[in-house]
DNA sequence: TTGAAAGCGGTACCAA
DNA sequence: TTGGTACCGCTTTCAA
């Protein structure tokens, strides 16, 4: 019976005297069954361990006994002394855009396939990841995922205590990170290219909030090639990636040029889709036929007959395996120089967009 | 310095002699804290206690110092000892339906608010919950939110465990549980009696699955609210909660009856989408002059201009408060009869439906 | 293969 | 108010 010896024995119990069960809330421990087993505790730990030394006879009475007993190992009391805590926090802000409820359900599917769990940190803002950080490492998690902007001191904070930080479709500038990420400078090449090639010659861009890096790659990249093909003069205004300022972005565009665009282009689906209600509802124009409109990331309801948009189909699935592979070889080689996976997008022709 | 004697202290050591720091992920503990402000580590647990006896200078110095230090207390270690994980499971499946992220949101924010974290469990299929719930015991949660059906065994499993579950918006039948729900059955009312007083009189309902207990309270109610107003014989198809699912219910609605109905009641906001979609793309109506169709839900793209759903939109901030005040209440008192909380939705007109 | 014992990093009780 | 000490429930040497 595992008891310490103290420098004040005293009073030798007699018996295991556990203290008074504390009032409901005590489960069964490898000590339980152990005793019930005839097993050290040891022992009982053993047989819970894959590759743990342990002769079949016991290994299968120990766990028949703690099946009976209803016992489950404490992860919690593993996680103190192995220093892993199996936890992977997900720091994500826009947690209800169509985008990441797609992202979070496949991060947390592959997240089980590595054995590990998903702590969420759903922000309110971008800015509370501050606010955030403390919890994070309180929870002494194997690594973060990162699905909102951090800043380089916010960075460093998980640096000095080795917690290795993966970015989801997202990156710094100027600071090599890890990061998975979808090809927006080859999916902006890909809707230019159609485009161009369908006749459309007038451009329009309805870009995400200046501080989104894929939105930014998405839009300069849509110039770049653009300019390739010599079309200049791309007018841009700004959204916030939501509905509403898609439709907003329309009415603008019409506001800065005295001709509409022939084609908008909006650097994610569902200010597309703000942008065709507009088109249709507010100017009575006809989509594609009198505006074509293009966006980015082929979330559900891009899909839907009402749109049907023309859009680059980012593969979620895969980024979300790439990016627990990359998490997971990180938490094991915690020195290995920072990578970044860039996974190509789909074109999905939808019905937004007159093509050749 | 606490080190506890042992039966052979044959070696006591001169110094500190930490283990030779095991490369790399090492963490500062309150005991370096300690030692480099001078005071016991006990002291410095103290300090971190909001309510922890500490006398001002020592608080001041000793945070100062972990500061310095970049300490942060160990959640890990603390829930061993306290037996409060601080972390709430929520099992949910359906994440990429349109109503969860929200839901999922904010949950995360009324957790925060009541000191607890969101330990996600994504489920891809509500069948994968047996294979789920061994982990859920193992983390050692103060409690479990489930967005699942729960069989009584697996309810079951928890009780036994006294770990308290509260369900969002589905109960159990036959069996008292906690649960925070929106009140399916006022919404049916608000619905048939506005589409009644509209002069609506031939109805058809696009049901969702049938072990959707809310899903079958929406249609019930409606049914039962229609018998009252005179109307009988309501064709019912079932879908699955998904875009296409409506898109076809609509289909076979037209099929059952020889006229189609004047009014789809769809099981909730994503079909009565697909059914729209299907009137005015496949049909070639006009909703809501030819149809009227309603959902329920108020998810975010039912008020996109498109399709502007009439429909009752459930409170999910005040839903997901309730659940935690709940939840917490249920932490506290384990012992606590189950308890249902039922809240109004709220009518949202739209114009998917012609109302008087 | 098995068991004994030493922690992991905290909290809480106790005596000083 | 402070320090000392016994754990929480597990993993992991180390001897037997």
């Amino acid at each position: 019976m595992p008891r310490r010896k103290t420098i004040r024995e005293t009073v030798p119990p007699a018996t295991p005297s556990r203290r008074p069960e504390p009032p409901g809330r005590r489960h069964v421990t490898s000590h339980d069954v152990a005793r019930r087993a005839g097993v050290s505790q040891s022992a009982v730990s053993r047989c819970f361990k894959p590759g743990g030394s342990a002769s079949a006879k016991m290994r299968e009475r120990v766990l028949r006994i703690a099946e009976e007993m209803g016992y489950t190992p404490n992860a919690i009391a593993r996680s103190l002394i192995t220093r892993r805590s199996n936890l992977i926090a997900v720091l994500i802000s826009n947690l209800t855009s169509l985008y990441y409820p797609e992202v979070l359900s496949e991060l947390s599917n592959c997240a089980t396939a590595h054995g590990e769990r998903i702590l969420l940190f759903a922000l309110p803002q971008e800015s509370d990841v501050d606010r955030t950080i403390d919890q994070v490492m309180q929870y002494q998690v194997d690594g973060v995922i990162a699905a909102v902007r951090l800043s380089r001191q916010q960075l460093d904070a998980f640096a000095r205590r080795n917690i290795p930080v993966v970015f989801f479709n997202r990156y710094l500038r100027d600071i090599p990170v890890n990061a998975v990420c979808c090809d927006q400078e080859d999916g902006a090449r890909i809707l230019v290219s159609r485009l161009y090639a369908a006749g459309h010659r007038r451009f329009g861009i309805i870009a995400g909030p200046k501080d989104s890096v894929v939105g930014e790659e998405r839009v300069h990249a849509t110039i770049d090639r653009l300019n390739d093909h010599g079309v200049r003069h791309v007018p841009v205004v700004r959204g916030g990636f939501d509905y509403e300022s898609g439709r907003a972005g329309l009415h603008e565009l019409a506001r800065l040029a005295q001709r509409l665009p022939q084609v908008a282009v909006c650097a994610n689906d569902v200010m597309a889709i703000g942008c065709i209600d507009a088109a249709r509802y507010d100017l009575k124009l006809r989509v594609p036929e009198d505006l074509s409109v293009v966006g980015f990331d082929g979330v559900g309801p891009s899909t839907w007959e009402s749109h049907r948009v023309t859009t680059i189909r980012q593969p979620v699935g895969r980024m979300a395996e790439a990016t627990l592979t990359l998490m997971m070889d990180r938490i094991a080689n915690p020195g290995m120089p920072p990578e970044k996976r860039i996974l190509a997008g789909e074109f999905i022709e939808g019905r937004s967009a007159r093509l050749a």
